[in-house]
DNA sequence: TGTATATTGATTATCATTTTCAATTAGGAG
DNA sequence: CTCCTAATTGAAAATGATAATCAATATACA
């Protein structure tokens, strides 16, 4: 299961970097695991809060950033001012579709796409790391 | 010539907007316009303090809203923290090749691409008002 | 079990903007 | 040209999200 493989990943960059595995840490990684792709650190805040009230906004703001440099999780900004946090299915790369009026938030992958940056990052001798390409507009259900 | 087509589209705006015309905009405008296409805020700012010591921070910030809610100038956030501003070239849309060593910002533009986000948009009932890219990565000179 | 070190939560700081507000300025009416 | 009202300005304080600080606490290895 994938939840266990990424439990997993997290363990071993726990030990390999020296830090230690803590209540806190298992705790908010259940939660952001089993929660929807796309959570603020402010949702995700909330959403544990509810129960586990001893939790502080500064231990998940630290432990996102944890989950990120492991590379279980990914940071993602849409300009609102809000980081976002995604956990990523090992080594699949994603794109957004952002509903301009509803918020909700779709995914898609294209390796067309892909390849044709690929080509353009060639071109003016780049070589790309990472990308991010967002659509915003109306999603299917507000376009009506 | 460009420059004049937007200090134009401003002055219009303006004028629309029931709003006044003021040294300090003017002043704006013009370095704005005349500055490489992507500056933070700071940046412009602290060009505009070289010759123009009375202006304000806040000055700055309003009015480059301001320009962006005219259409002449684009915000973009690039996760840094940082808001910046380009011009905007009349209806033109480009993307970003951001170099993660020396911070050089190019631009690129594919029709292709274009054509493959508004397939994917289409195929999730998605209608697309604008969109983002951008490829983060070495730039040709930070990759030797 | 002891102990050095990482972690925690609360509080405070930071950083980039935004807002506030009194003083100033623009620009239409007269 | 002069008044007058509303927009604008700059300085300072406020905001909002995240990051750093620090004393108290928890963890993991010897």
């Amino acid at each position: 299961m994938k939840r266990d493989i990424k439990k997993e990943a997290f363990r071993e960059f726990i030990a390999r970097e020296g830090l230690k595995s803590t209540r806190q840490r298992d705790i908010i990684l259940d939660f952001f695991l089993s929660a929807k792709r796309h959570m603020s650190v402010e949702e995700l805040y909330r959403g544990l809060r509810a129960r586990h009230p001893g939790i502080g906004y500064a231990t998940v703001c630290r432990t996102l950033k944890l989950f990120a440099q492991s590379g279980i999780a990914h940071e993602i900004h849409f300009g609102d001012g809000q980081t976002r946090y995604e956990h990523l299915v090992e080594g699949e790369h994603h794109d957004h579709l952002v509903c301009t009026v509803c918020g909700t938030i779709a995914e898609f992958e294209n390796k067309t796409i892909e390849a044709l940056q690929k080509a353009v990052a060639d071109s003016h001798g780049f070589i790309i790391r990472s990308h991010r390409m967002e659509l915003y507009g109306l999603c299917a259900k507000c376009a009506k």
